[in-house]
DNA sequence: AAAAAAAATGAATAAAAATGCAAAAAACAA
DNA sequence: TTGTTTTTTGCATTTTTATTCATTTTTTTT
């Protein structure tokens, strides 16, 4: 999905340097490839809770408040997450298989997110349940772990993506 | 000075409610009683460190990023410090008297405060010695202690603000 | 106290961001 | 697939916010 996509870079880009206008955010995305407007920007960013800050130098810029801002926070942060070996939707649920041992982890990590999305977790040794929120869809719930977890789509082995598919009614996607 | 008592109200209201634009902001606080015009508050939010961020439901809200938050924090919070005697410039730095005892308490709390322009504190039993940072005037972290003690300017005794001022060569003001 | 310097402010304007609406794209049902 | 519904998007415009410049007020120096 385009906007997916799109929202990634917008989370990557503005948490990876300092913008200070959606014109500014617009170039660097054109700059990968990634065109829209001004206006999908501004409902985007709104999406993903983005707020422009006083910089205390006299500007402004883009900051994801209460997540981790790798500009202001000094420890090194593990951006990947490895061992996640599979994503499925089951029953308006999702489950997620990982290497042994590394349930628990990773479930931590996805807990610690603060993503509204997400009621709560529950892990074993290498699956997790993850529990939407009411009215939060499996689509919503797989576009914000992709969110949360970067390498995501490109971690999961070959059935990955497939296996995410499910049938189900009345369900909304991601707005 | 009119701007310290608007930069107060400005975070009062602020934190205490919901905000989404600097006219509704400029309304409340001439309800208030405080006039002045939308340039000025655009600049008075930027130097408060405050920014709009997306409120969860589609709109927007000011917020002081970092500080607490009444609506976001749950526990309550004491607004008053009391036992605080008295507030003196000396030589670049500031001494404050409070009760007996009541030094260290008082003194955490400017610690946590989060204030820039204080580089730290160092408390004895009644007497607190509070360092500017560098290139911050006393003025400016009398400013800055009436932003973070709410009653300040009524808590001090007569000689309180009288014996704030401090002769000194080539420091700037509040900005 | 008077002069000089710095800071604060308002009016007007520029810049930036948000939104209504219609069209396009994607997801879904049958 | 094909028709139907939902979501996403761009364009044009409005709304909101930032800044420039001139002036006033406050602070500092002499």
């Amino acid at each position: 999905m385009q906007k997916t996509k799109r929202l990634i870079a917008i989370e990557r880009i503005i948490v990876g340097e300092n913008i200070s206008s959606q014109e500014a955010l617009l170039k660097k995305l054109k700059g990968k490839g990634i065109i829209c407007t001004q206006a999908t920007l501004s409902r985007n960013l709104r999406q993903l809770g983005v707020s422009r800050v006083p910089d205390g130098k006299g500007g402004y810029r883009y900051s994801l408040a209460g997540r981790n801002d790798a500009s202001y926070s000094q420890e090194p942060k593990l951006n990947v997450l490895p061992g996640i070996r599979s994503l499925t939707g089951a029953g308006g649920l999702m489950v997620m298989k990982t290497i042994p041992g590394s349930a628990n982890a990773t479930a931590y990590f996805i807990d610690n997110s603060g993503r509204y999305e997400i009621a709560g977790t529950i892990a074993g040794d290498d699956t997790i349940l993850i529990i939407p929120r009411d009215g939060i869809t499996i689509n919503q719930v797989h576009a914000c772990l992709e969110l949360i977890i970067p390498g995501l789509h490109r971690q999961i082995e070959p059935s990955g993506p497939g296996t995410l598919k499910v049938k189900q009614r009345n369900i909304r996607k991601q707005n």
